[in-house]
DNA sequence: AACTATTTATAAGA
DNA sequence: GTCTTATAAATAGTT
């Protein structure tokens, strides 16, 4: 929002960044403090600089609404958060997001960019019974599947990223036992951190929530 | 901003009430990822509404941003309550830190629900050199993992039945080499969906991209 | 849940 | 940091 677009994306310039830091750790603060003033809401903003200084708001004060954010967690009961909803709703509320042809259209690219993306590599074989050569063969695939990503032209700066950091570790090692093993592990880690990052960032009436669930469903 | 100025007092119409403070806490959790996107900077916002719901955005999570701003404040430094120079309706609402008691009490709290989001089991550790004995170990851990997170209070619906109908199959098999390779796959699997639905579901400025963005940074 | 007229935030420049 | 200004983005009211 000024005299030209910017992507969002990490500052280079360091003067730049202190200066956009600084009014947007501003203009967040007095959002927040609308939202309060306006809906009577307990907000809370905590902000760290990469230099690791700490900004604080709060209404009434960030402590209490920290607090409350704790108790809340810990607790047994929590009202907002309990498992209530039946799957009949969720697809109710996935269809009616986009419309029909919103979801035909995303069915046709979800299949497209399967295909662009699994460069023969098939995710629903069952490895169980694979040697250690076809292990390697496995990986070979991967291989494939990670330049087939690389070059796949609609993918867009955010997913590469994430696919690049994966892909571009622990890929060389000695056996395919060892990659396995390193490869779940950091399967682990992220679907964890996916997971986690989506609970505190989204509301659960986000239509990427019933995509996943209805996702999921199919998987398992 | 829109078709008309408004001034920043508690709104009285309750449906324009319940509007605007969807809209704007969406808007506040967008520019909270933007701020977190653009300078590398860990934020963390909570909104208790009139009713008491609560919602949270968190980069890397809501959690570890108030782990360290509670750190930071009971360890007697001054952290920047106020920054430089807010407005005036922001600065009457930034507020003063709280007491030792307190904190020290939330701190249990915080690792009282990291203890029974983890169950003991160690995401991080290297799994490279375990034998069969100790995988069967590594399954039992997730095997107590598992029944945390069934219990865990805050569990949102969907997160729930996510995490359910992954950890409810391939789970009483043979032997833990096979529940291994049968893991990976679902992970790969799951990952795989999860990233796919997504680019094809949502727009890239969206807070859980930039989120997810600067979490994967971190795991690499 | 979309749309659009406006207001507000802010990127660049002084 | 401050102030200014052109432009992008958020959003109040509307359909």
């Amino acid at each position: 929002m000024g005299r030209q677009k910017i992507e969002i994306k990490k500052i280079e310039k360091k003067n730049n960044l202190q200066v956009t830091f600084s009014k947007r750790r501003t203009g967040l603060f007095k959002k927040a403090a609308q939202l309060g003033a306006l809906c009577g809401a307990e907000v809370a903003v905590i902000v760290m600089s990469p230099a690791k200084n700490v900004y604080a708001f709060g209404n009434p004060s960030a402590d209490s609404v920290i607090d409350r954010f704790l108790a809340r967690n810990s607790s047994a009961s929590n009202p907002k958060t309990t498992p209530s909803s039946p799957p009949h709703d969720v697809l109710h509320s996935c269809e009616a997001v986009g419309g029909l042809e919103a979801v035909k259209e995303r069915e046709k690219t979800v299949e497209e960019s399967k295909e662009v993306s699994g460069g023969g590599f098939r995710w629903d074989e069952p490895i169980d019974e694979l040697g250690l050569d076809e292990l390697e063969q496995y990986m070979a695939s991967l291989e494939v599947l990670k330049k087939k990503v690389r070059t796949r032209a609609n993918e867009i700066a955010m997913a590469k990223r994430f696919f690049f950091e994966f892909l571009g570790s622990g890929w060389n090692c000695n056996g395919a036992k060892w990659s396995l093993r390193a490869q779940f592990n950091k399967f682990c880690q992220i679907l964890l951190s996916v997971l986690q990052t989506a609970i505190s960032a989204r509301e659960f009436t986000d239509p990427l929530f019933f995509a996943l669930d209805s996702r999921c469903l199919v998987l398992s």
